[in-house]
DNA sequence: TGATTTAACTAGCACCGGTAGTTTTTTAGG
DNA sequence: CCTAAAAAACTACCGGTGCTAGTTAAATCA
């Protein structure tokens, strides 16, 4: 044997990276991700991976922007009224939250820098604009949706609750009886709670829309 | 000098330990918050530590807990109507999260077996029972008013913003120009996004409301 | 061709959460 | 009242962490 220098082929590549981090992301959780783990899975040692990243935080906001990349946009493209594009958008965006829970901690730092978070934003404000929103309004709008996805996904209702009859005493909790069967139903619940929410957010939504246009009617 | 053992008078507690957590939390952050760091603040050695808690993730929801536990509850005993007793128990809820954010992560874990959060879930579902919901649309409220909450404390809109006007280049993002301007106004902003969507999830679910008591009526 | 850059490596630093075992004090039981 | 047990501090240490420094050799560029 001998000393390991350049390889002939780099054995790295970032996309490499970000596909390895993912996948560790996703089947152990975020906090399984120690570079010497990851490095280990692409057969390399820990600070190869500094060769391509600066820090391990921008390994993993390079795997939440992949995320990101995935939520479906062409709804805000076609003629769809603005309700209808919100609608789809939300839930594409949340399927893609959906598919990988473990790293939404790191898609809830913020956009920042990152292309794909960024092009949501834009995309979402510009069509809202566009609908006949004032800006002020669309970038709420923004907001607020952002603030109910990227919730659903980080505090999942049901996935709170512990399977264990004792740990909720009616003595405690009078109205938490039947909390501890939450655990086996976590996806129904919060699939309908995200749904139940998103309908009323728009309904409300289409509320404001309304006495707008009709002032503008007006003036 | 001698060797120090169990001293006279406890320089511990569990009291002591939430508070200082919480102090450190909200001064410099959830990471900068180490067993070791923790303990010099309290003049001790860290492994102390360990004769009041099991881990360092049970002092992080003891601090996550109190701040739960600051949330007022007292407009759902009142005989205030429930779209009323809601926004009241929203806008308290997101203060507490707002004067710490940094502990909100944990919070979003779940209430798991964290009693004032419990409490909360507790008396939201009772609450909108008692109001007349049947008990798989409160489930349902409890979750998505979590949601919202919770994600507008850990999302926050305009702090995802970089206060640079050269992160958001109109090529590639069209309608982001003033995006960098909303690094100042972050409070503002947030805090327009929450009323505005919070207004609109009310106004949305007193339509389900609205249709549930007819079709009861009817029956 | 020669100089520079690149991408791997090994060694190691300061810190991390947590355990083991020691010492002394306080508390509980007979 | 004495003794045994539990409690609360300590020191020493373990394996693991993110990351830096410095080395080597291949690739790339002038």
């Amino acid at each position: 044997m001998w000393r390991m220098a350049r390889p002939r082929k780099p054995l790295l590549s970032r996309d490499r990276i970000v596909e390895a981090a993912g996948a560790l992301v996703d089947a152990e959780g975020l906090e399984a991700v120690s570079t010497r783990r990851l490095a280990a899975a692409l057969g390399v040692s820990g600070p190869s991976l500094y060769n391509h990243f600066r820090t391990k935080d921008e390994i993993l906001d390079a795997v939440a922007d992949a995320v990101s990349s995935r939520v479906d946009l062409s709804m805000f493209d076609g003629g769809q009224d603005w309700r209808a594009a919100l609608h789809a958008w939300a839930h594409s965006y949340r399927d893609a939250l959906a598919d990988h829970p473990n790293i939404v901690p790191v898609l809830a730092r913020g956009p920042g820098r990152r292309p794909a978070g960024l092009r949501l934003a834009d995309a979402v404000f510009g069509a809202m604009t566009q609908a006949g929103w004032p800006a002020a309004q669309a970038t709420r709008i923004g907001a607020l949706m952002r603030y109910f996805i990227l919730g659903s996904a980080v505090a999942s209702f049901a996935r709170g609750f512990v399977d264990d009859r004792a740990a909720y005493d009616p003595a405690d909790y009078p109205h938490l009886g039947q909390a501890h069967l939450l655990a086996e139903r976590q996806r129904e619940v919060d699939e309908g709670a995200f749904e139940t929410g998103l309908e009323a957010l728009l309904d409300g939504l289409a509320l404001q829309y309304e006495a707008l246009t009709h002032a503008n009617r007006g003036a």
